[in-house]
DNA sequence: CTGAAAGCGCTTACAG
DNA sequence: CTGAAAGCGCTTACAG
């Protein structure tokens, strides 16, 4: 019951040498078709299946990568670990996932496990509250390739999967502008963070060139982007003043709460005020109005990842490079931006 | 470089056997206190670190359990997912993820991979095409330990982790009845699938219980409650003569549209008609008005189907169990079906 | 086209 | 408290 059969209890019942088996399963070019097909049909009829442990361990490859995320439950990671399984799926490869749970020591408990080689290479979208990275300096001296993705160590030379923040930003805002929004505002994600801090730049860099005032009252800073931040930043808004026009939102769901607070405080979404978000979640094609928004491409990254991870793994010269890749946002209009008074 | 120490290597250094050196590092009784330190010592300043392949290999046991979802990116799924990756980590089990896309073509590809002793159980939601279930009879015969959560096969005697979801469907209509609602819709998921069964059996009852007519028009069925089927299913209702005054929906995003279609149509939510939701997706704190609604407990399904792997996977006897445990689930009441005029 | 033999890196029953 | 030896189930270089 416990106790499968072995590659070598189905030679004895065929009269044949375990090489010639081992051999006939993998389709080796040297075995006859009969005697594969001899094989095949009895392996099927007693229900052999090979330890593939067995074989991982003399063969030295596992065929299998490991994922360390912040947390799966979050849509974005979904999405990345959605893509990276699909690519792994194709080429042969097993994906095992472990969270990090933002924790640092966590994510170093995490490394320290896979540092036995059970996987052959690992995609990291780093803790938040990460930033030392000897941890992961590690890796590259064992030559365990590494591949990371959004949250990137930026003082570690590594292989890293990023989109194109600041021209993403650059293009959101200069839709705005477009869209005839003269006090533009904008939520911004933890400056610890180097994709928020491009988005900023971006942002910043869409209103010089058109020659509009940059008014530091306007930028709000958050530490997570969360719903709840994005009520309080929107409440700031409607205190002031001199109203923005326009808001550029460094993701989805503080968009949403500043379209949910200025409808309730009677403002028009987009006629009064203009607002796009980051990241295309799905609530941004549910909420009223629309939200026009960056699509993140958390698919690609996860694909692109697995990609560039397998290629190192396979790689004959097992070169551990430093490869960035920068995939290419787009931004997607919907009706909580398109304001129809827009000038030119 | 690629060719790491091993254990015999760390022997030598320390003129000692593999074994001594394998005991100590496993913390065995049997060796001194001083060993033990010089060996842990030296393993950390060489860099050793155990191939974990060779210990699965050589012990039978690879601590490893594989998932397979329809899809990792459903959040219902990724919070399930985060439920089994906790339970295991804490308890020293990796998680290995495949998505089935709902195709029972590659669940079944799946199943093949994971015969292969990679894993020591497996936990399964079925895809969404799948009637057959002699794959995983397949397992059984192999005592491989398998638990199934939320899709679940009704046919098969095997460990099952569902929610209640008939009673959790007659407390949601019964809250409607106690808010006053007389003629109570219910968009339903595909009948093809037992826990839309349940949820339908259980609005049925609620209704009878109260005396209330039950009325085949406002009873609508779906593939997949979509949102879009949802819009669809709403207009239904609006262009009855006699409108219904509540709906329970089988899940969150047909219930976000029903709220949609109605207020654009100038129906007061929950003032004409209250509405209830199922699952308590983060869109459901967002929508206005706020979704009442049931939390599904997908991170306690996640834990509660890894607890009763590992524990059949340890069981000494091996014995391969059919347990079904069924969680309770909690209505969320909020805005979208509190009728100020309440019958007692 | 097929086989004998070695060995991957651990763990553990047995012996002392 | 420590060691020698066997072996987990495969794959593959070598030989024929």
């Amino acid at each position: 019951m416990s106790s499968r059969i072995t590659l070598k209890d189905l030679a004895k019942k065929l009269n044949l040498s375990p090489s010639t088996i081992s051999r006939a399963l993998a389709d080796h070019h040297s075995i006859g078709e009969e005697t594969k097909k001899r094989v095949r049909e009895k392996a099927e009829e007693v229900g052999f299946t090979p330890n593939s442990i067995a074989a991982s361990f003399r063969k030295k490859k596992t065929k299998s990568i490991g994922i360390i995320v912040p947390r799966i439950d979050v849509h974005f990671h979904s999405r990345v670990i959605s893509g990276i399984e699909e690519f792994a799926y194709k080429t042969g490869y097993n994906v095992t996932i472990f969270q990090s749970k933002d924790s640092f020591v966590r994510e170093k408990e995490i490394t320290k496990i896979l540092q036995n080689r059970m996987v052959e290479g690992i995609i990291v979208c780093l803790s938040i509250e990460t930033q030392d990275y000897e941890h992961f300096k590690r890796f590259k001296k064992l030559g365990m390739p590494l591949v990371f993705y959004d949250r990137v160590p930026s003082s570690l030379d590594a292989n890293k999967i990023i989109v194109n923040d600041f021209e993403s930003a650059f293009t959101a805002t200069e839709h705005l502008i477009k869209n005839n929004c003269k006090r533009i505002a904008h939520i911004a994600g933890s400056q610890n963070t180097d994709i928020f801090k491009e988005r900023l730049k971006g942002y910043t860099a869409a209103l010089k060139k058109h020659h509009l005032k940059i008014d530091p009252d306007l930028i709000l800073p958050t530490n997570n982007l969360s719903y709840e931040e994005g009520v309080i930043c929107a409440n700031k808004y409607l205190e002031m003043e001199s109203r923005p026009d326009g808001v550029f939102c460094a993701n989805d769901y503080t968009a949403v709460s500043v379209i949910q607070v200025f409808r309730k405080a009677g403002i028009n979404i987009p006629k009064d005020v203009a607002i796009v978000g980051f990241s295309n979640y799905p609530i941004s094609g549910i909420i009223e109005p629309n939200l026009t928004t960056v699509n993140d491409r958390a698919f690609q990254m996860g694909e692109a990842a697995a990609r560039l991870l397998t290629r190192q793994i396979e790689d004959e010269e097992n070169y551990i490079g430093s490869e960035i890749i920068t995939l290419n946002t787009e931004l997607i209009v919907r009706e909580s931006s398109i304001r129809k008074a827009s000038n030119k």
